[in-house]
DNA sequence: TTGACAAACGCAACTGAGTTGCATTAATAT
DNA sequence: ATATTAATGCAACTCAGTTGCGTTTGTCAA
């Protein structure tokens, strides 16, 4: 039983298929410290011993979004990076050197500020996205 | 005496010229509301009964931001946008259907947050991102 | 189990934001 | 006025991501 299946179970359940390359996709964001962009599992896909079309790979992004399977982090680099949707409320730190990234959680959430905008502005806020940026422990 | 003369007279004093483009670049930049990509920059530059090479603002950009006269925001949607560098600290709030961007000032600032984070991943923090995303009143 | 059907896949060609090489133009110092 | 070199323009390029289309494969019903 792969930590995958529930999710996979999800899926199917919504009439969708249980394919040799969603489970092993799903496994590899599932197992990975870090947010994964196409290339990188096209990577990690290879180091399993298998291969991936990058196509398939960006179109199972597409898929797993629709789902909220995943979600989408931008980190300003022009690469979409995509991690399995999680539980707890994080952002990321990312090292501007070396490219490490981690979690972080708040003290606070935005909750308020969010409140505050909408009202101020009028805008139905519906996310947010912050990232931090600096030098990890290695680099600096 | 256009609004942008002090910064190209800061520029002149580090040894950089004052040309025609890079004025009105950043009377422009500094007359928006609004962030501007280097298309909508193309743009403003034809409404000014003027052309610019895309290659040209590109290489603006980066100048100006090596010079910390603007600053490059990102919104996750591929396209770089540029803003001349704010006095005051905040953030920007986007609509998801309009694409329309407004200036948000938290009421709190993330200053505590960093500390913390820096304290706990031994990270030195540099900068951050923080973005919101909702729909404007007239989208929504 | 088999056959039908559509979801999922792979390949090649494409898109579009941003970059690079190189020749030309023009701002500044002397 | 002239020399120097920053700034500019054009064309070709890069690279993440997308699209078209023909093929494979998971699923379901007979």
């Amino acid at each position: 039983m792969q930590a995958s299946s529930h999710i996979l179970k999800r899926l199917k359940e919504r009439g969708h298929r249980f394919t040799k390359t969603r489970g092993l996709l799903l496994e590899l964001l599932l197992k990975s410290p870090e947010p994964l962009s196409a290339l990188d599992l096209q990577k990690a896909f290879s180091r399993s011993g298998t291969t991936v079309a990058k196509t398939t790979v960006y179109r199972e992004f597409a898929f797993l979004m629709k789902e909220k399977v995943i979600r989408e982090l931008d980190f300003g680099d022009s690469i979409k990076r995509y991690e399995i949707m999680p539980d707890n409320h994080h952002h990321h730190i990312m090292c501007v050197n070396c490219r490490k990234i981690e979690e972080v959680v708040l003290e606070k959430d935005l909750d308020s500020e969010e409140k505050m905008i909408a009202k101020n502005k009028q805008f139905k806020i519906l996310n947010h996205s912050l990232e931090f940026f600096g030098l990890c422990a290695k680099c600096q």
